[in-house]
DNA sequence: TAGATTGTTAATCGATTAACAATC
DNA sequence: TAGATTGTTAATCGATTAACAATC
C-alpha cells in the first residue's frame, strides 16, 4: 500500500505531533502551521512538514493546517483510529500504578488485563482489574486477541515472560524492566527505564 | 576538556552498554568483544567499537575489553560515578511507584525527596520518605543542591511546575506528564509517556 | 606463531535544512 | 491583490557500515 517506506524516525515524532495538536483542539484552537507547531514542540517547521507530508497533502498554502482533520490523519497513520487493548504482566507498584493510569484515555488504548505469578497477589483487585495467575497468560492473550503488552516484571524475568509474549502473539512491547529484550523482527519493543534516561543525561552536568 | 563534540546519540547508548555489561559481570564474565556486546543489545560491533573509541582505547586487539574496566570507564564518562539525588514532584500512583523503585541502586541515583501540593498527601508517608509541601520545593531543591527531578504531575501542571523546577536550579528533568516542555538550554528532559511510546509501534501492526 | 579483535579510515547511507515555486 | 505558508527539491550535514592495518 504505502509505495515508499517510511523511516521510523519520522513514525516516532507524530505522536508528539499530535499530543501537541490535542492540546491545542482544547484550548479550542482550530488551525495551525508547521512553524508555530514547531515551536510547541521544539521541532523545525521544515521538518514538521516533510514529516507530515510523507504521507499526503492534509495543509494548505497560505494558511496552514487544520487541527482536527490533521489529527484524525495522524490518528489513521498510527492506526490509533481504534482502541487496542492492552495487558500488564506483572502487578509490582509500576504494574499497578499502569493500571491505575488514565492518560490512556482517548489516545488508543485500553487496558484490560493485569498479571502476576504470586500466589498471594492473584485475585487481588487493582483498581477495576483483578490480578490474574501468570500461568494462563498465554491462552488469555491469544483469547481476546491481545497484541499489546505493557511488561512490569523484574529484570531477572523479563526474557523467559517476553518469550511467553511472542508465543502469545504480541506484536507490542512496553518494557519497564531494565534489560535488553530479546525478539524477532515482527515485534517491536519501547524501552522505559527511568535510571538509564537519568544515565543518558548527567553525561552533560557541568 | 573533551576536544570534539561527542553527539547526543552515542550518548545515548552507553547506558545501554553499560547495563548489559552489568549484567555479564553478575554472571561472572571477565572479558567481552564489541560482537558480543552488539549481540546483547542489538547494536553492530562496528558501531560499538566507535562509539566507545570516542572516548579513548578502553579495549585490546585480539581479546576484546576487560568487563569491569569498561564498566568504570562508561561510568565516569556518564558521571554517574557518584550519586546523585533526585526529588519525585508528584506523589499519585507513579510518584509512589518511583519512590519505591529499588532500580536506582547502584546506577548513580537516589530518591531524597517527594513532593505534592495537595494538603491532604502532605505528610503521608511514602516508602521511607514523607510527602513535603510543593510550596517549599524551591528553597529545599537549592538548599540540598538537587539538579534532577522526576517530573510525575498532571499534565495540566506540568510547565509550571517545571518552571520552578528551572529557578531552582535542576538541570535534568524525567517527564512523565504527557506534554512537550519548553526549557532553557542548559537543562535536559527525557520524556517518559506510555501512550506516546504505545503509539509509535502501533503504526506497525499489520 | 596464528587467530582474534581492536581502533580508525573511507565509503555509503540517511536525515535535516535551506530555499523557493506554487497557491491559498 | 498581497501576505502567508505549504510541499518539494537540492544542498548540507551527520551517522552507520565496511574494510583493514595494527597488534594483542
Amino acid at each position: 500500500m504505502n509505495a515508499i517506506k517510511i523511516p521510523d524516525i519520522i513514525i516516532g515524532r507524530l505522536p508528539i505531533y499530535l499530543r501537541a495538536l490535542q492540546l491545542m483542539v482544547e484550548e479550542n484552537i482550530q488551525t495551525t502551521s508547521s512553524q508555530e507547531l514547531g515551536a510547541h514542540v521544539g521541532i523545525s517547521a521544515a521538518q514538521i512538514r516533510k514529516d507530515i507530508s510523507q504521507f499526503g497533502e492534509f495543509g494548505k498554502q497560505g494558511t496552514g493546517y487544520k487541527i482536527t482533520f490533521l489529527i484524525d490523519k495522524l490518528k489513521e497513520i498510527l492506526k490509533i483510529d481504534r482502541i487496542w487493548d492492552v495487558a500488564i504482566i506483572g502487578a509490582g507498584d509500576m504494574g499497578r500504578a499502569l493500571a491505575r493510569y488514565q492518560g490512556f484515555v482517548n489516545r488508543g488504548f485500553r487496558v484490560v488485563m493485569v498479571f502476576d505469578n504470586d500466589k498471594s497477589k492473584i485475585g487481588q483487585a487493582i483498581g477495576e482489574f483483578v490480578i490474574q495467575d501468570m500461568e494462563n497468560m498465554t491462552e488469555e492473550l491469544k483469547t481476546r486477541n491481545i497484541k499489546i503488552a505493557m511488561l512490569t516484571v523484574p529484570a531477572p524475568a523479563a526474557q523467559k515472560v517476553t518469550d511467553l509474549l511472542v508465543k502469545a502473539g504480541a506484536k507490542v512491547i512496553l518494557n519497564y524492566a531494565p534489560v535488553s529484550l530479546n525478539l524477532p523482527e515482527d515485534v517491536r519493543v519501547q524501552y522505559i527505564d527511568p535510571a538509564t534516561h537519568l544515565q543518558r543525561m548527567t553525561y552533560y552536568m557541568v
